[in-house]
RNA sequence: GCCGGGAUAGCUCAGAAGGCAGAGCAGCUGAUUCGUAAUCAGCAGGUCGUGGGUUCAACUCCCAUUCCCGGCUCCA
C-alpha cells in the first residue's frame, strides 16, 4: 500500500507499477499534468518509473515547486546538450547540472562557442521543445553503460562511469540523445516552455587548474513565458544595485587603471561612510573588551618565514627591499599581534586579550578574480586575534559570532552561516582539531545560528566559521569569519604563566567582523541600492531655497544643523525647486529640507522624506531631532548604541 | 592565472565598405526667481584604451599589450 500525498485513501500497490500509473489512481488527470516527478523518501522518480515496492509516502512534485523546476532546468541542459551535438557533432559532453537560477552544460569543443552559436543553438533547442520527445530512462550494467559510451566517443563519460561503484547506472534519451544521468526528467521536452541561453564560459573539467579547460554554457528555463520574463526583469533590477554602477552615481569611490587594478580610490562621500564604519566599529569594540592596536604595515621577510606565510602564502604576497632587507608588505595582520603578545610576559589572568586592528593589507589575488569592492588588492580588515586559555575558548567564539550577529542585525543583512572541518592537508593533532570545532559548532547551537557544514574545507591550522552575505546578483561572498589555530602560537612560542607557576600555551582566534571594509561596503551599497541609513548616509540632509531671497536663510539654517552634528548640504542653484528635489533624491539623500517664504515667516523649513512622503513644517530643532531619531532607530533593536557626529 | 566577450566625450550610448566623429545627461555662459523627480538658449568637450604594423589614408584590418565584464580556480 502507498499514500499519495493530498490524496484521501492508500493505493494499492502492485508490483512494476509507474509513478504515474499510481498518480492517476489518487489524483484528477488535471492534477496529474501538473506533476513532472515523484518523491519517494529522499529519491526523486520520474513519473514513468516504477515504484520501489518499499515506498509508503509518495509526494507528487508538481512543477510550480521549486524542486520541479530544478527538474524542469536539468531536462534543459539536456535539451541544451542535445542541439550541441545535433549541430556541432565533435563536441563532447561533460555534466550538465541545475544551478540556482538556471542551468549549465560544459561542453569539450575544440572552438570556442560564440554569441552566434547559442543563437543557433537556442532555435535547435525549440524545435526539440516543440516536438515535444518523450525522456526514456535506460536502466543498464555498467559495461552496457561503457560499451554505449565508446560507441559515441564520450570520453568524459567513461571517465564518470569508471569512478561510479554501482553496478547499474541510468541513462536518458530523449530523440536522439543519450545522456548518463540519474534523473529524474521531465515527461518529455514540451513540458519547458521558456528557455534562454545566457552565456558562455571558461571551466575546468572537474575544477581543476590541471585539467583541460572545457567550455561552458549557461542558461535559463521556466515553465512559462511569463516566469522567464519576470526572472529578466528582476535581473535587470539587480543590475542597477550593482555597487560598481552605483559607487559612479554616487560619486562614493573609483578605480583607476593608473594606480593600478584592485586597488580602490575613496571619493569624499565613499570615505565618509567608511570612516562612519569604522568608527562605529572601534568603538563597539572597545566596549566589548577588544584593545585596540596597531602594527606596522611592511614586516621583515624572516618573520614571514617563520610563521609559515613565506611558503604557504607567498604568491599573494608584495616585498620590497630597502637596504639589503627584505621586507614584505602584510598579507593578514596576526603577526604584529603575536609580537605585541610577546613584548612581555603573560599570566593567566591576563587572558583573553583581544587585540583589534583595521589592519590595511595587501595581497596579490590573481588577476581574473577581481571584482569590484567585493574583491580588492588592497583592503582593510576589522581583524581581531583573541588569545585565551583553552577553557576560554568557548566563550570567546560564543561572544565574536554574538557580535557578528549583532552587526548582521544592525544592517538587516541575511546571512548564511558555514564551519568548516579539518581538510586532508592540515597540522594540529585530532584532539585539537575536534575540540575546536566543537567549541565552534556549540557556540552556533547555543545561540540559536542554523549554519551547514563545509567538510574540508578549513585553514590548514585550524577549523573556521564562515558567515557569507549575498550581493544584488545572489552571490555569495565571505565577511565574517571565526578560526582556531593552533600553529601561530607554536610557531611564535607564545606563553603565558598559570596559576601553578608553569607555562602554559594559548591558543588563538582570528575573527573579523565586517571582513573587509572595502567588501563591506559593497554589499552594503547592493543591499541597501544606495540609499543608505541616516546613520551612515554621506549626506544627511540637502537644504534648498526656492527664490535667491531665502538664500541666506537656508545657509544660517545649515550653520545650526551642522553645529549640531548634522552632515548637511545646501544647494542655493537658481533652479527650480523640482529640478533641485529630483538631483537629491537621485543622490539617495534622506532628507531634503526646503525654506520659502512661509518657511522664513514661521523660522522653520519643510521637511521632505527620501521617497517622497512630507513631513510638513518643522522648525530646525524639530528637524535636528527627528534626523538624529533617524539616526538611532537602527541600534535600539540590537541593544546598541552609537552615534557619529562632527 | 585560465576561457570567452568588451573598451567611442565626465556619465549612458549611437555610428563608421578603410575617406572631416554623433546624441542625451552632466559642465561652462547667459536669460529665467520658479513650492517638492528635469526652465530655455548658446558654448565647449574626443589622439575612438595603449603601442606597433599594413595602407595614399586606420576609430574601422593585423599583431601585441593594459584595463573592464561574465565564468572557472582562489579567497576577506
Amino acid at each position: 500500500m502507498v499514500k499519495v500525498s493530498g490524496a484521501p485513501e492508500e493505493i494499492q500497490l502492485s508490483t512494476g507499477a509507474t509513478c504515474r500509473e499510481i498518480l492517476s489512481k489518487a489524483l484528477s488527470g488535471k492534477k496529474i499534468k501538473e506533476m513532472v516527478a515523484c518523491r519517494c523518501g529522499d529519491r526523486l522518480y520520474d513519473l514513468s518509473s516504477q515504484v520501489d515496492e518499499h515506498c509508503e509516502v509518495m509526494d507528487p512534485v508538481p512543477l510550480s515547486s521549486l524542486e520541479g523546476l530544478k527538474v524542469l532546468r536539468h531536462s534543459a541542459a539536456h535539451i541544451m546538450a542535445e542541439a550541441v551535438k545535433a549541430l556541432f557533432p565533435s563536441a563532447k559532453v561533460t555534466i550538465g547540472p541545475d544551478i540556482e537560477h538556471g542551468f549549465y552544460y560544459d561542453f569539450d569543443f575544440e572552438r570556442p562557442f560564440t554569441p552566434e552559436d547559442l543563437e543557433k543553438i537556442e532555435a535547435r533547442m525549440s524545435e526539440s521543445i516543440s516536438k515535444d520527445l518523450p525522456f526514456e530512462r535506460l536502466v543498464m550494467s555498467m559495461d552496457e553503460a561503457k560499451k554505449v559510451f565508446l560507441k559515441l566517443n564520450e570520453t568524459y563519460k567513461l571517465e564518470i562511469l569508471d569512478e561510479l561503484e554501482e553496478d547499474q547506472v541510468s541513462l536518458y534519451k530523449h530523440g536522439d540523445f543519450i545522456d548518463l544521468c540519474r534523473g529524474p526528467h521531465l515527461p518529455s521536452t514540451g513540458y519547458v516552455k521558456a528557455c534562454k541561453l545566457t552565456s558562455v564560459a571558461g571551466a575546468y573539467w572537474r575544477g581543476d587548474e590541471k585539467r583541460p579547460m572545457l567550455q561552458r554554457i549557461y542558461g535559463t528555463a521556466f515553465a512559462s513565458q511569463k516566469d522567464l520574463k519576470k526572472h529578466l526583469t528582476r535581473l535587470e533590477e539587480a543590475r542597477k544595485r550593482d555597487h560598481r554602477k552605483l559607487g559612479v552615481q554616487l560619486d562614493l569611490f573609483s578605480f583607476s587603471e593608473e594606480a593600478g587594478p584592485g586597488m580602490p580610490l575613496f571619493h569624499p562621500k565613499g570615505a565618509l561612510i567608511r570612516t562612519i564604519l569604522e568608527d562605529f566599529e572601534r568603538k563597539e569594540h572597545l566596549r566589548r573588551g577588544y584593545h585596540v592596536v596597531q602594527g606596522p604595515q611592511i614586516l621583515r621577510q624572516e618573520l614571514w618565514e617563520k610563521s609559515g606565510h613565506y611558503d604557504n602564502y607567498r604568491e599573494n604576497m608584495y616585498f620590497t627591499q630597502i637596504d639589503e632587507q627584505v621586507y614584505g608588505i602584510k598579507p593578514m595582520n596576526c603577526l604584529s599581534h603575536m609580537l605585541i603578545y610577546k613584548s612581555r610576559l603573560r599570566s593567566y589572568r591576563d587572558l583573553p586579550l583581544r587585540y583589534f586592528e583595521l589592519g590595511r593589507v595587501h595581497r596579490h589575488e590573481k588577476s581574473g578574480v577581481l571584482h569590484g569592492l567585493l574583491r580588492v588588492r588592497e583592503f582593510t580588515q576589522d581583524d581581531a586575534h583573541i588569545l585565551c586559555r583553552p577553557d576560554q575558548l568557548q566563550q570567546e567564539i560564543t561572544g565574536v559570532v554574538n557580535f557578528v550577529r549583532d552587526v548582521m542585525g544592525l544592517f538587516g543583512f541575511e546571512y548564511v552561516v558555514e564551519v568548516s572541518t579539518r581538510p586532508e592537508k592540515s597540522i594540529g593533532s585530532g584532539d585539537a582539531w575536534e575540540k575546536s570545532t566543537n567549541a565552534l559548532t556549540s557556540a552556533l547551537d547555543a545561540l540559536d545560528m542554523p549554519y551547514g557544514i563545509n567538510p574540508g574545507d578549513g585553514a590548514f591550522y585550524g577549523p573556521k566559521i564562515d558567515i557569507k552575505l549575498k550581493d544584488a546578483l545572489d552571490r555569495k561572498w565571505q565577511c565574517a569569519t571565526v578560526q582556531c589555530d593552533f600553529t601561530l602560537p607554536e610557531r611564535f612560542d607564545l606563553t603565558y604563566t598559570g596559576e601553578d607557576g608553569q607555562k602554559y600555551r594559548p591558543v588563538m582566534l582570528h575573527r573579523v567582523v565586517l571582513g573587509a571594509i572595502e567588501r563591506f561596503m559593497g554589499v552594503l551599497i547592493e543591499h541597501y541600492g544606495g540609499a543608505f541609513p541616516t546613520w551612515l548616509a554621506p549626506v544627511q540632509a540637502r537644504l534648498m531655497n526656492i527664490t535667491d531671497v531665502q538664500s541666506h536663510y537656508i545657509h544660517e539654517c545649515a550653520d545650526e544643523l551642522r553645529q549640531k552634528g548634522i552632515r548637511i548640504e545646501v544647494d542655493d542653484r537658481n533652479e527650480k525647486l523640482g529640478y533641485k528635489v529630483r538631483e537629491a533624491q537621485m543622490e539617495k539623500i534622506p532628507y531634503v529640507l526646503v525654506a520659502g517664504d512661509q518657511e522664513v515667516a514661521n523660522s522653520g523649513l519643510n521637511v521632505r522624506l527620501r521617497g517622497g512622503r512630507s513631513l510638513g513644517l518643522m522648525s530646525i530643532q524639530e528637524v535636528a531631532e527627528q534626523i538624529f531619531q533617524d539616526m538611532d532607530e537602527p541600534f535600539k533593536k540590537g541593544g546598541l548604541s552609537y552615534r557619529y557626529l562632527y
